[in-house]
RNA sequence: CGCGGGGUAGAGCAGUUGGCAGCUCGCCAGGCCCAUAACCUGGAGGUCGCCGGUUCAAAUCCGGCCCCCGCAA
């Protein structure tokens, strides 16, 4: 290839940050314009701050742009001429008017094994459903959610005990390679996307605070599943038997028993554990609001008064500061 | 000015009609026991976040400051 292709990158997440520094960096790209979502409020003080990927932009001085809309982009996008546009954990669905701009046209790597979770959600979905592997598709981009044909997937095997955060970071340290190793493949045409199977399609939708609240009437295996799936956010939480609110950070699987009367807070084997459907959940880090993260093992040392009364998953308990 | 909780012994917490600072765990010493994460006895350990004010007397009331955290995104 002897001129440098021109690409746009798409992006805001902290996930897309290794691939986006990648691309930047390697001297066969020309990364001409980085397009990221607008600054918003967030954090406590509800501060305006930027995305992710654009204040790593403005770290190495790569132009950037954050329109609302990314129609509004349009005219800037296509004046750049760019050959490939690459779209990692953006936020927004991209108009064919759009897509249709590149010669190499318009390229998403998702976290998951395409066609299985599309969507926003979709780490937390491998985990929640407690799959054997997780892994990185790239993909072609068409209009519809995650929907195009597949160019090259990467799996990953699953041990059981993966929390969202950590398996994101392998994915997201994961991209560079996989894109580096499949994209000149590409540009020099020697992959045919193939269609996503329509009928094995899934949904991972964004998540909610709702998700999070632990339903002390599952088994133990699902509850960990949570646990591990919605770290950091939305996180798993329940109602100390006085209706604070509690975080539960980590725990795994006890052993199971015929007769657990779900939500009672047990000390076993020196260890807290909460009762659910037949089984135990062994309590890790948990943290009251206000307060800063700690082992379980700590907090009930010092409130004996909680052992043999119930955690509340009631929908009536507002959740609270 | 988005809403809110908190800084008290090594850890987690209680303690506001102001009056010599408490609980659980841990730690040290000893005891019981085949043994123990169980139990018993004794012990060490605190400028009550910082500064100032009110008062005979402040962890507790008033003012200012620093730090930590939850919600919300």
């Amino acid at each position: 290839m002897p001129k440098k292709i021109k690409i746009i990158f798409l992006g805001t997440s902290a996930f897309g940050v290794p691939l986006y520094e990648a691309i930047g960096q390697d001297a066969r790209f020309e990364l001409v314009l980085t397009v990221s979502q607008p600054d918003a409020r967030a954090g406590r003080g509800r501060q305006i701050r930027p995305s992710t990927i654009k204040t790593i932009a403005q770290k190495h001085n790569w132009p950037v742009i954050t329109p609302a809309g990314i129609k509004d982009a349009s005219n800037t996008i296509s004046s750049l001429r760019p050959d490939l546009l690459v779209l990692c954990s953006y936020g927004q669905i991209v108009p064919s008017e759009i897509l249709a701009i590149p010669r190499f046209k318009a390229l998403n790597i998702h976290a998951s094994l395409l066609p299985r979770y599309r969507g926003a959600a979709c780490v937390q979905a491998a985990i929640l459903n407690g799959d054997q592997e997780s892994g990185l598709t790239l993909m072609q981009m068409d209009t519809g959610l995650d929907t195009g044909p597949i160019i090259a997937q990467k799996k990953i095997k699953l041990n059981g005990r993966e929390t969202s955060p950590l398996l994101l970071e392998i994915l997201s340290q994961a991209a560079p390679d996989f894109f580096r190793e499949n994209i000149i493949l590409w540009l020099e045409q020697k992959i045919t996307p193939r269609p996503q199977v329509e009928k094995d399609a899934s949904y991972a939708p964004k998540l909610t605070k709702e998700d999070g609240l632990i339903d002390w009437q599952q088994p133990n295996i699902k509850i960990d599943r949570q646990v591990r799936a919605l770290l950091p956010w939305p996180g798993t939480y329940t109602f100390l038997p006085d209706r604070k609110y509690l975080k539960i950070l980590s725990g795994f699987p006890g052993q199971p028993v015929a007769a657990a009367k779900p939500g009672e807070i047990q000390y076993i084997g020196n260890e807290f554990a909460v009762a659910c459907l037949k089984s135990y959940f062994i309590l890790g880090k948990i943290q009251l609001s206000g307060g800063r993260p700690l082992e379980a093992k700590i907090f009930f040392n010092g409130h004996k008064e909680y052992l043999g009364k119930n955690f509340f998953s009631a929908p009536d308990c507002k959740i609270e500061s």
